[in-house]
RNA sequence: GGGCGACUAGCUCAGUGGUUAGAGCGCUCCCCUCACACGGGAGAGGUCCAAGGUUCAAGUCCUUGGUCGCCCA
C-alpha cells in the first residue's frame, strides 16, 4: 500500500467505493434496543421531484456532521431519511410530460392519471435518494418513509379524522388564493408578493337619482363586474350623505348600495372603495358584515364567468383592457395613475393569484398555537438562532386558518365523504388504508348517511395541501399513531435542523401537530424536536436565492466531481455561522479542496516513511495497533520530547473545542479548529519537529515516536471524521484496526482527555515558535539564501528559557536553518547584525554588507512608535483609580504585566535604534 | 406600514464587554529542501458605517441616523 499512495488526493474512486460499502452494510442503522443516550433527527423529506442542490447539500453536511458525531460518541443514532410527495410539482412534472402527447389529465380520468404519477415516481422520482448515498448522508435507509405510503397515509386519515371530530377541522365557503395555471387554491404562505409597477384607475359609479358621481379607485378594474356595493368611511364628512344611497355599477347596470364601513382608508385615492366581496379578502369580510351577494365573476382558469355578462370567456387581463376602455367610452374614468405594488403570485408557478370566493377545506390554527406558544417560550422547543424564535412566536401571534384542501389528484384524499342525497359530510369511519394496485387509500368507506340514510356516497375530490403530511413527519415516521418501539425511543426527535424558509410551512406546524396529535402525558413528550436550528441559504454572489430556473444554481453533484465531496463539505460546514446566509466563493472551495490534500499528504508522509523504520525492524502493528495508540502518548526522551507531549495536548484542547462548537451549532468553528489544528499543529510544527525520531537511528525514540505520532494521527481523523467522511474513512483504513471494525464512522470520538492538557508544554513550544519565527524574520528580511544556514546568537535573562533551548537545539535549529545558536552570556552587539527581539530575549544574526540599514531604522521607529502608544495608554489606564478600583484584579494584573513587556521591548529596540544612528 | 438582520483588511467572512481585532483567498518578497507548489517561509494591509450614550473598559450593550438585504402585511 504505502508504494502506491498517489501524490494528490484523489476522491472520485475513494468516495464511490465507501459511500455503497456504508449502503450495502447498512452500516448505520439504528439499533432501537439498548441503553445509553439517543440522538435522533428527521430528515427534512426532499421532494421527489427534486434533484439535489447545494441548499440540500449544506442542510445535510451539517445534519450529517451531528449525527456522525453522535453515533461516534455512542449515542444511539438516527437519521431517518424518506421523501414528500409533493402535490403539486409532482403532479405538474406529470402533467407536462403528458401535455408533450397532447393529454391533459381530464382526459385520462382520475384513476389513471395517479397511475401515471406512480409509475413516474418508479421511475424517475427519488434521484435525490441516489444523490444523497454517494455524499455520504448516514442516513438510516432501512427507515426510509415516504409521505404517500400506507403507514403515513393512516397517519393521515388519522389526524384528519381526529381534528375533524374536534372541529378544527372545517369546511366552508371563503375567500381564498386561486392560482389560476395551477387550478387550485393554495394556503397564505403559497402566496408570495412581488413588487410590480401597476396602475390605479380612477371610476366614477353614478349615484342614482343625482347627476353625481362617486369615484372609485382601484388596481384591478375587471372585478368591478362583481361588486356588490361600494363603501365609505363612516366618518368621513366628504361622502355621509351617500351611505344608503345606491349608485349604478357601470356595464352592468346594477344598483348597488352605498355602505359605510371602518375598514375604508379615508387617505386612499378618493376615500370611496368598492366593494367585490367574491375577489378581495377586505370586500369579503365588508361584505360579510352588510351581508352582501359575493359574485364570482371569474372560473377556474382565470376568464370571466358569465356573472360577466358580456365579458364572459375573456381572459381576466383582456377582459380588463375592455372594461377600461368601454368605461372610457362611457366618460366615466376619470384617470389613471401609475403606481407600484404588491402583486400575489403563485409560489409554485409565479402566476397572479386570483383571491376568490371558494369551498374549501380549512384548519382553526389559533388553539393549535397557543400551545406551540407556551413550548417555544417557554423553552421546551430551544430556537437557534434565538432571533428566530422572535420570528416564529410573532407569527405564532398572528397566524390564521389554514386552507387545506387542494383541487388535485395527487396527493391524500379528503377522508369526508358527501351524502348524494342530503349532502351530509360523513367522514371516513375510522383510519384504516387497503392498497389499491399497490398504493393506499381509505379503506374506512362509510356505509350509509347517518343522517337520511342514504346509501349513496362520494367521497370528497380533494386533496390535502402537502404540507398537511410534512406536518406529521416527525411521529408518522416512526409508526404514529400506534405505539411503537421506534416512537417510544426515538420520539421526540432530539433537533431539527431545517433552512429558515420553510420555517413557517413546515416548522412550526410540526410543533403545533405534534403537541396536539401524540400521546405524550406531558408537552414535553410531545413536543416533535427539542432543539430547532435554522440553517443559513446559499445563495449567488449578488445576494440572490439560488435558482435552477433563473440558471444561478450550483450543482453540487459537479462541484464534488471536481473537488471532492468532502471538500465541498467542509467548504459549506466552515462558512455555516449561525444567522448569516452563504455566499458561494470558488476560491473557498479551493482551500478546502487544499486542506484535504494536506491531510492526505501528511498521511502518505507516515506510509512512506515507514519503511525506513520497517526495514529496522520496526512493524506497524507494533507502532500502530488499536491497543498501542489507546496508550498514546509514549514518553519520549530526547529532543522530541516537548513536542510529543505538546501535540497531545493540543489534542485534548481541539478535542474540548470540536465538542463545544458541535454542541451548539458552529460548525464554522469547529471546522476552523480543525484546520489550524491539522495544518499548523500537526504537520508545521509536530511532524517537522520530529522527523529525525522518525527515521529511526535511535530505535527506542524511533518506537515511542512512530507510536505517537500514529496515535495523533489516528485521533486528528475521528475528530475529522464527522465533516470529511470519506477520506478520514479511507485513511483510517490504513492504520490497523481491531478485527471486525467496519468503519471509522462507528469508531469512537476523541474524548477530550484532561490529562493529556499541559499547560507548561503549551507554554514552552509557544516560546520556541517565537525564537523560530525571530530568526526566520531576519533571514527573510536579510534575504538570506534559504539553503544557507547561518549561525545566530540568543540572550536571555531567564534559566528556564536558556534550558528550553538548550534541550531542543537540534530541532531549533533545524526549523530556523541555523547552523548554529550560541547562548550569550552578555548582552548582543547590533553592530554588524540583525536583532529580533521580545522582552524574553533577543536573537541576533550576523551579516555583511547586505543588510539595507535605512530599512532597518524606518522598522525600528514604526515598531517603537507603536509600542510607545501602546504603552502610553496603558499607563493612562493604569494611573487611573476609577480603573484599578473597579475593573477585576486579574485584569489589572494583567494589564501590568503586559506593560511591562511592552516596556522592556521597548528599550530594547530604542537601544538598537542609537546604536545603528 | 410592522418585524428581523447586515455593514470589520482588496474580496469572502469569523469575532461569546477585558492583552497589540483574526482567518481563508488575493497582494509583495524569498524558496520546485527527498509528504504536499493543492507546498514551505517572511511581510504589507483595518479611524470595526456615522453620531451620541451606558460602562473602570465597547467592534461587541443601548439610542438615533445612513446604506443594503430578507420576512410579513
Amino acid at each position: 500500500m504505502p508504494r502506491e499512495i498517489p501524490k494528490a488526493y484523489e476522491p472520485q474512486e475513494i468516495e464511490e467505493r465507501w459511500a455503497k460499502s456504508w449502503f450495502d452494510e447498512k452500516l448505520f442503522r439504528a439499533e432501537n434496543s439498548g441503553d445509553g443516550p439517543v440522538f435522533s433527527i428527521a430528515l427534512p423529506p426532499p421532494n421527489i421531484t427534486g434533484t439535489i442542490h447545494i441548499g440540500h447539500m449544506l442542510e445535510h453536511t451539517q445534519i450529517d456532521m451531528l449525527v456522525r458525531w453522535h453515533r461516534m460518541r455512542g449515542h444511539r443514532t438516527l437519521w431517518l431519511p424518506g421523501m414528500d410527495h409533493a402535490g403539486i410539482a409532482t403532479q405538474f412534472v406529470v402533467e407536462r410530460q403528458l401535455a408533450k402527447e397532447k393529454i391533459r389529465r381530464q382526459d385520462l380520468g382520475r384513476e389513471e392519471f395517479e397511475r401515471r404519477v406512480w409509475h413516474w415516481r418508479t421511475e424517475r422520482g427519488g434521484a435525490i435518494k441516489d444523490q444523497m448515498i454517494r455524499l455520504g448522508a448516514s442516513c438510516d435507509w432501512t427507515r426510509e418513509r415516504f409521505t404517500l405510503e400506507p403507514s403515513l397515509y393512516r397517519a393521515v386519515i388519522e389526524a384528519f379524522l381526529r381534528l375533524y371530530r374536534e372541529g378544527l377541522i372545517y369546511r366552508g365557503r371563503y375567500i381564498v388564493n386561486w392560482c389560476p395555471r395551477c387550478q387550485t387554491a393554495i394556503s397564505d404562505l403559497e402566496v408570495v408578493h412581488v413588487e410590480r409597477p401597476g396602475k390605479l384607475w380612477h371610476l366614477r359609479y353614478p349615484v342614482v337619482g343625482s347627476n353625481e358621481f362617486l369615484v372609485v379607485a382601484t388596481t384591478r378594474p375587471e372585478t368591478m363586474l362583481g361588486d356588490t356595493a361600494v363603501a365609505v368611511h363612516p366618518d368621513d364628512e366628504r361622502y355621509q350623505r351617500f351611505v344608503g344611497k345606491h349608485v349604478m355599477l357601470p356595464l352592468m347596470e346594477r344598483e348597488i348600495p352605498v355602505i359605510a364601513d371602518a375598514y375604508v382608508d379615508r387617505e386612499f385615492g378618493t376615500g370611496v372603495v368598492k366593494i367585490t366581496p367574491a375577489h378581495d379578502p377586505n370586500d369579503f369580510e365588508v361584505g360579510r358584515r352588510h351581508d352582501l351577494p359575493e359574485i364570482d365573476v371569474m372560473t377556474n382558469d382565470a376568464h370571466m364567468s358569465a356573472a360577466a355578462g358580456k365579458y364572459a370567456g375573456l381572459d381576466r387581463f383582456e377582459a380588463r383592457a375592455r372594461v377600461v376602455s368601454d368605461l372610457e367610452a362611457l366618460g366615466l374614468l376619470e384617470c389613471i395613475e401609475d403606481i407600484s405594488h404588491a402583486v400575489g403570485v403563485c409560489d409554485r408557478c409565479k402566476s397572479e393569484v386570483e383571491p376568490r370566493i371558494s369551498t374549501q377545506w380549512f384548519m382553526k390554527m389559533k388553539p393549535l398555537a397557543e400551545p406551540a406558544k407556551e413550548a417555544v417560550r417557554g423553552g421546551l422547543i430551544e430556537v437557534v438562532p434565538d432571533n428566530q424564535r422572535t420570528i416564529l412566536l410573532n407569527w405564532l401571534d398572528n397566524i390564521r386558518d389554514w386552507c387545506i384542501s387542494r383541487q388535485l389528484w395527487w396527493g391524500h384524499r379528503i377522508p369526508i365523504w358527501h351524502c348524494d342525497d342530503c349532502k351530509e359530510m360523513v367522514p371516513a369511519t375510522d383510519s384504516r388504508v387497503e392498497l389499491f394496485e399497490g398504493h393506499a387509500r381509505a379503506a374506512g368507506i362509510p356505509a350509509k348517511c347517518p343522517k337520511c340514510g342514504g346509501a349513496k356516497l362520494t367521497q370528497d375530490t380533494d386533496v390535502l395541501d402537502t404540507w398537511f403530511s410534512s406536518s406529521l413527519w416527525p411521529f408518522s415516521t416512526l409508526g404514529w399513531p400506534d405505539d411503537t418501539r421506534d416512537l417510544r425511543v426515538y420520539y421526540p426527535t432530539s433537533l431539527l435542523i431545517s433552512g429558515y424558509d420553510i420555517l413557517f410551512f413546515w416548522d412550526v406546524r410540526m410543533i403545533m401537530m405534534g403537541l396536539h396529535l401524540t400521546g405524550g402525558a406531558t408537552a414535553k413528550e410531545r413536543i416533535p424536536f427539542k432543539r430547532l436550528y435554522l440553517h443559513s441559504l446559499v445563495r449567488t454572489s449578488e445576494g440572490a436565492k439560488m435558482s435552477k430556473t433563473k440558471g444561478t444554481g450550483v450543482d453540487p453533484l459537479q462541484l464534488t466531481q471536481q473537488y471532492g465531496t468532502d471538500a465541498l463539505r467542509y467548504m459549506l460546514a466552515s462558512m455555516a455561522a449561525p444567522g448569516t446566509d452563504i455566499i458561494l466563493s470558488d476560491d473557498r472551495i479551493v482551500g478546502a479542496r487544499n486542506f484535504a490534500n494536506k491531510i492526505w499528504n501528511a498521511a502518505r508522509f507516515l506510509f512512506v516513511n515507514l519503511e525506513k523504520v520497517e526495514a529496522a525492524g520496526l512493524t506497524m502493528e507494533e507502532l500502530a495497533a488499536p491497543e498501542i495508540r489507546a496508550q498514546a502518548p509514549y514518553p519520549v526522551t530526547g529532543e522530541g520530547a516537548l513536542a510529543h507531549r505538546w501535540i497531545f495536548s493540543r489534542l485534548a484542547a481541539v478535542t474540548a473545542q470540536v465538542n463545544d462548537a458541535l454542541e451548539n451549532f458552529r460548525f464554522h468553528e469547529a471546522c476552523q479548529t480543525l484546520y489550524h489544528f491539522f495544518w499548523d499543529d500537526f504537520c508545521d510544527w509536530y511532524i517537522e519537529w520530529v522527523k529525525p525520531q522518525l527515521a529511526g537511528a535511535d530505535r527506542e525514540v524511533a518506537l515511542a515516536a512512530w507510536r505517537n505520532i500514529f496515535a495523533a494521527l489516528d485521533n486528528a481523523l475521528r475528530l475529522l471524521h464527522p465533516v470529511m467522511p470519506f477520506l478520514t474513512e479511507e485513511l483510517w483504513h490504513k492504520l490497523p484496526q481491531p478485527a471486525g471494525a467496519h468503519s471509522i464512522a462507528l469508531d469512537k470520538f476523541p474524548e477530550p482527555s484532561p490529562h493529556w492538557a499541559d499547560a507548561s508544554s503549551d507554554d514552552s513550544m509557544a516560546r520556541l515558535q517565537e525564537i523560530v519565527g525571530a530568526a526566520r524574520n531576519i533571514r527573510a528580511e536579510m534575504k538570506l539564501d534559504p539553503k544557507r544556514k547561518v549561525a545566530a546568537d540568543f540572550w536571555t535573562t531567564g534559566p528556564m528559557l536558556k534550558n528550553l533551548v538548550t534541550e531542543n537545539m537540534d530541532p531549533l535549529l533545524r526549523s530556523a536553518a541555523l547552523s548554529e545558536l550560541r547562548i550569550s552570556p552578555v548582552h548582543l552587539d547590533p553592530a554588524g547584525a540583525a536583532i529580533r527581539s521580545t522582552s524574553a530575549f533577543d536573537l541576533r544574526i550576523a551579516y555583511g554588507d547586505t543588510v539595507d540599514k535605512a530599512a532597518e531604522i524606518a522598522r525600528l521607529n514604526k515598531e517603537i512608535e507603536r509600542l510607545a502608544k501602546d504603552i502610553e495608554s496603558k499607563q493612562k489606564r493604569l494611573a487611573d483609580d476609577n480603573f484599578t478600583g473597579k475593573a477585576p484584579g486579574k485584569i489589572v494584573d494583567d494589564l501590568r504585566a503586559t506593560m511591562m513587556e511592552r516596556q522592556i521591548e521597548h528599550k530594547k529596540l530604542r537601544d538598537r535604534l542609537d546604536q545603528l544612528s
